[in-house]
RNA sequence: UCCUCAGUAGCUCAAUGGCAGAGCAAUCGGCUGUUAACCGAUGGGUUGUAGGUUCGAGUCCUACCUGAGGAGCCA
């Protein structure tokens, strides 16, 4: 008899009712008397268990009845109506074989464990309620954004993820190399990049975005979603060595356009998790958050607030709210000063525009009035900035002049530079932070929560 | 990197400078259509590490390690 997944007795109980059926998968927890035991199984397709009961006229009763947690079984049975409340309907067993033994001293109990016990045992808590829910709804939240891009004929890019340029501004960089640390070659007395892998120096790309450019410029529309790496010696809940960006450029768009995509983008994958994992949302709102399903709705019926970087801080000096930090125009946003704005203000995703130019990267374009550029962050209730965008400067004179004023090298630019002479028409984009979207859907908190192996400073267990 | 807090049984946590404990888990037994089942019994400890103060340190002091929260950096 074919196996039947649990998702398929729960979307599609009437089919099932009263039907003989196999099922497989793990024991989430087992009770047992003398006469009769439950077994709660998950076998990995949905989020919910189904209940196996069996009783004396089960085969082997006695030595199911003591099987300890996470053993694998497969059971034949009957789908029958359930008496009880907690359950619509449940799995009279007549025969229940053991596909694979777990052991007594299994780490996860039928309790309540603490989210810092669990990362120590990443290999063992996607068996969990809430990591269960949690990485399906990042897959599905994936899947949303790739289906929010092909349907509007955006193509994947895949950028390259080892990069030759160590002066991409977003942030410190790993290094690769096949050099023998123990034996490095040296050149007048500097290491000789010419003897490494790539003849030069190499490292693990921080983002995808100047190359999303070369594509955005022939293919117009274009994502990128893929790892990216930053060795940054950061630690909060927020920041990760390795996370998951995505990265969309338009071209023949403006900052409009852009936050017009972004807004888009935001609601239609909220929406699209809301409609697919509705089971794993009421447990995010009933255990991590109480407001989280009511937030996301409202973020999907109403308008992003919108205000430019000059108002914010103006709002912000004549709010009379106490900020550890004073508020300066020229020194940018504190986390309490985007956080009062997100939470306290707008209490809604807000577009924050036109930053003065000295806070930003280079290839943002700059604003007629000197000093500012055509950027904008979003910032998000719980999580701050999700977004980071921009209109690129297609302006080769004004890009080439700033990048001297920033006295980089031009050089290894001669291609992000040649872009602007060949139609090189104005364009812009913006990268979303992949698990901080997980995070700001589901409720949770921190960043290694939703990350299968999370690596952050010191620390890379599995 | 900086600031703050924490580290005691497998897990979650108690213990005034004076005998190191509870609940859950585990093991054994009982019992019941159970829902983190319930009832009884049993085993379980180098109190993060190294020093110091003290008649006596889980408790006070110093350093380090680990974790968490916040800041900076950012997505």
């Amino acid at each position: 008899m074919a196996v039947v997944s649990v998702k398929s007795l729960y979307r599609d109980t009437a089919v099932h009712l009263n039907q003989a059926v196999t099922v497989s998968g793990w024991i989430r927890t087992l009770r047992a008397s003398n006469t009769i035991g439950f077994i709660e199984l998950n076998d990995g397709s949905f989020f919910k268990n189904v209940q196996v009961v069996f009783d004396a006229s089960c085969p082997d009763f006695a030595s199911l009845a003591k099987l300890p947690i996470a053993t694998a079984i497969t059971v034949r049975g009957k789908v029958v109506t359930s008496d009880a409340a907690k359950q619509p309907f449940e799995i009279f067993a007549h025969a229940i074989n053991v596909e694979a033994m777990s052991d007594n001293d299994y780490p996860l109990q039928k309790k309540r464990h603490s989210l810092e016990y669990l990362r120590e045992i990443a290999h063992l808590r996607p068996r969990t309620n809430l990591f269960s829910a949690v990485f399906r709804v990042r897959s599905v939240l994936a899947h949303a954004i790739h289906c929010f891009f092909q349907e509007r004929g955006f193509v994947y890019v895949h950028s390259p993820i080892l990069t030759g340029s160590d002066a991409e501004g977003a942030g410190e960089m790993f290094r690769v190399t096949t050099l023998d640390l123990l034996n490095v070659p040296r050149h007048n007395g500097k290491v000789d990049f010419t003897q490494d892998f790539f003849g030069r120096e190499a490292y693990l790309t921080v983002s995808g975005q100047l190359e999303a450019e070369i594509f955005a410029l022939a293919f117009r529309n274009v994502y990128t979603f893929g790892p990216t790496f930053r060795s940054e010696n950061s630690n909060t809940s927020r920041h990760a060595a390795e996370f998951w960006m995505i990265e969309p450029e338009l071209a023949f768009a403006d900052l409009q356009d852009n936050m017009t995509n972004i807004e888009e983008l935001i609601k239609c994958v909220v929406a699209y998790v809301l409609r697919e994992c509705p089971e794993e949302m009421v447990f995010f709102n009933e255990f991590l958050d109480k407001g989280l399903l009511t937030r996301l709705e409202s973020v999907v019926g109403s308008e992003f607030a919108e205000i430019t970087y000059t108002e914010a801080v103006s709002l912000l000096k004549q709010s009379g709210q106490k900020f550890e930090f004073a508020v300066e125009w020229e020194k940018g946003l504190q986390t309490e000063h985007e956080k009062y704005l997100s939470e306290q203000v707008f209490k809604r995703p807000v577009f924050v525009t036109h930053y003065p130019k000295e806070l930003k990267s280079f290839y943002m374009r700059q604003n007629n009035d000197g000093r500012t550029v055509a950027a904008t962050d979003l910032l998000v209730p719980g999580i701050g900035e999700l977004v980071g965008a921009s209109q690129r400067e297609e302006r080769y004179d004004v890009l080439l002049s700033r990048m001297q004023e920033l006295n980089m090298p031009l050089a290894p630019y001669w291609w992000y530079l040649e872009l602007r002479k060949y139609g090189g028409v104005k364009h812009s984009g913006y990268g979303v932070g992949f698990e901080r979207l997980v995070m700001y859907v589901t409720g949770v908190a921190n960043i290694r929560d939703v990350i299968a192996c999370p690596r952050t400073v010191g620390n890379l267990k599995i």
